[in-house]
DNA sequence: ATATACATCCCCTGAATAGGGGATGTATCG
DNA sequence: CGATACATCCCCTATTCAGGGGATGTATAT
C-alpha cells in the first residue's frame, strides 16, 4: 500500500507550521510525509534515504538557504518536485527558485485546500503559482516599453549580446561595419557606459533587448 | 453606465466562435464587447477607437498573425490586456505571445466559466495559464542538467555571453587569461563551434547558460 | 525654419581577441 | 596501472575591437 503513495518531505523551520503541514497532507491516504525537517542540511543529508516524489521547502531557513537547497536536492535527484512555500513574494527570489529547480511557489498565507491543490498539480505536471507570481513570471518575458534606444540600436544590441562581431553585425543588418560601429558608440552613450559588456549587462538588467 | 463597463473586444476568425464568445462575455454586466474583428488587421486599424482594456486574441489569422497583432496593438495602447485563446500549446507559440505582450494564454478547451475567470483575472493584475502552460514557463527558467561542460566551462561562458572580455574573465575568475582562453576552446569543442557567437547561441538555444 | 533624432558612412591607433599549437599536475574511474 | 577529464599556463599571428574624431541625408518636432 505505502508503496504506491506520494512522498512528501517537508522543509520548514517553524515547528507549528510544520507539523500542521504534516497533519494536513497525512490525511489525504495517497500522500504520505516520510520525513520532516527544520533545515536543509540535515535534508539534503537524508534525501538519498527518503526518497521522496515531492519536497515541500519553506525559503527561510538556518544554516544554507533554501534556494541553495532546492539546487542541492535537484543535484541529487533531479527527478524530484519542489514545491516552495513561504511568505515571500518579491521577484528576486521567485526567480531564484525557479531557476534552482523549483516545480511551484505558493505562499503560506494559502488555505489547506490551496496547498493540497498545489501538490496535486505538480504531481500532474504542472506549476502552481500564485495570480501574483504568476503575473511576475510572465512579466519577465517582456521588454522595456519605455527603452531610450531606436529599433536599430535595439537590433545592434541584440546582436552584439549575441556574441557577433561587429563585421557580422554589419554583414547581418546590411550596412557597414562603420554604420554599426557608431550605432554601438551611441548605444553606449544613450546607456552611459563604455564597454560592451556594460551595454549588455545594463540592456539586460532593464530588459532592453 | 457603460463608462464604468470593462471594454473588451475580441479578435477571432471563426464566426461562431466569436459570436459565441461575445455572447458569453455580454451576458456579465461589467463587461462590455465594445467590436469583433475576424483579422488583426480591422483590430489594429480600431484600436484608437474602440479603447479596449482587454483584447481576447486567436493567433491562428488569416493576414498578419496574431503574435504579430500582439505587439503592434501594444504598440499603440501599452496599457490594453491581451488574452490569448487558442488551441495551440506549442513552446514557441507560447513564447512569443508572452514576449510581444500577452498577460495571459488560455486554450481553447476552455469552457465558459474558464474564459470569464481568465479574464477577470487579467483585470486582476493576474497571469492566467493553463497547467501545462505554467509548467513550460517555468521550465524556461531552468538550465539544462545534461550539460556537457564542467562547472569552470559553463562559469566561463556564462561571462563570455556577458560580453566580458578575455582578461576580464581571468580576472574575475583568478586564473589567467590564458587558461580562460583555454576553457574557451574546450568549450568550443564540446559545443562543436568554432566562434563565440555560436557558442553562446547554442549554450542559448540548449539552455546550458 | 531650425533643431533634434536617426541611420548611414569614413579614418585613425593602440589594445584585445580568435583560433591554432602545446604542456603540466591532479583527480577520478575502470 | 593506464585512460580520461579537468583546470591551469605559455606562445604565435592575423584579425577585430574600443574609443576618439568627423560627415551626410532624411525625417520629425518645435
Amino acid at each position: 500500500m505505502q508503496y504506491f503513495r506520494t512522498r512528501i518531505i517537508i522543509v520548514e523551520d517553524n515547528k507549528t507550521v510544520r507539523e500542521g503541514f504534516a497533519l494536513i497532507i497525512n490525511s489525504i491516504s495517497k500522500y504520505f510525509v516520510v520525513n520532516t525537517y527544520d533545515n536543509c542540511e540535515d535534508a539534503i543529508k537524508n534525501v538519498k534515504k527518503d526518497k521522496p516524489d515531492i519536497v515541500l521547502m519553506d525559503l527561510e531557513l538556518p544554516g544554507i538557504s533554501g534556494i541553495e537547497g532546492i539546487g542541492e536536492i535537484k543535484k541529487i535527484m533531479p527527478n524530484v518536485l519542489v514545491l516552495v512555500n513561504t511568505i515571500y513574494e518579491n521577484s528576486d527570489l521567485v526567480f531564484q527558485a525557479l531557476c534552482a529547480g523549483a516545480s511551484g511557489y505558493i505562499t503560506k498565507n494559502s488555505n489547506h485546500s490551496e496547498l493540497l491543490e498545489g501538490i496535486e498539480e505538480v504531481l500532474q505536471g504542472g506549476a502552481p503559482m500564485s495570480s501574483k507570481i504568476a503575473k511576475m513570471v510572465v512579466t519577465s518575458f517582456q521588454k522595456n516599453p519605455n527603452s531610450p534606444l531606436s529599433n536599430r540600436e535595439t537590433e545592434v544590441l541584440e546582436l552584439l549580446a549575441k556574441g557577433k562581431s561587429y563585421s557580422m553585425i554589419a554583414k547581418e543588418l546590411f550596412i557597414t561595419k562603420e554604420t554599426a560601429k557608431s550605432h554601438i558608440k551611441n548605444i553606449y552613450s544613450k546607456l552611459q557606459v563604455n564597454s560592451k559588456s556594460e551595454a549588455i549587462a545594463k540592456a539586460t538588467q532593464d530588459k532592453l533587448i
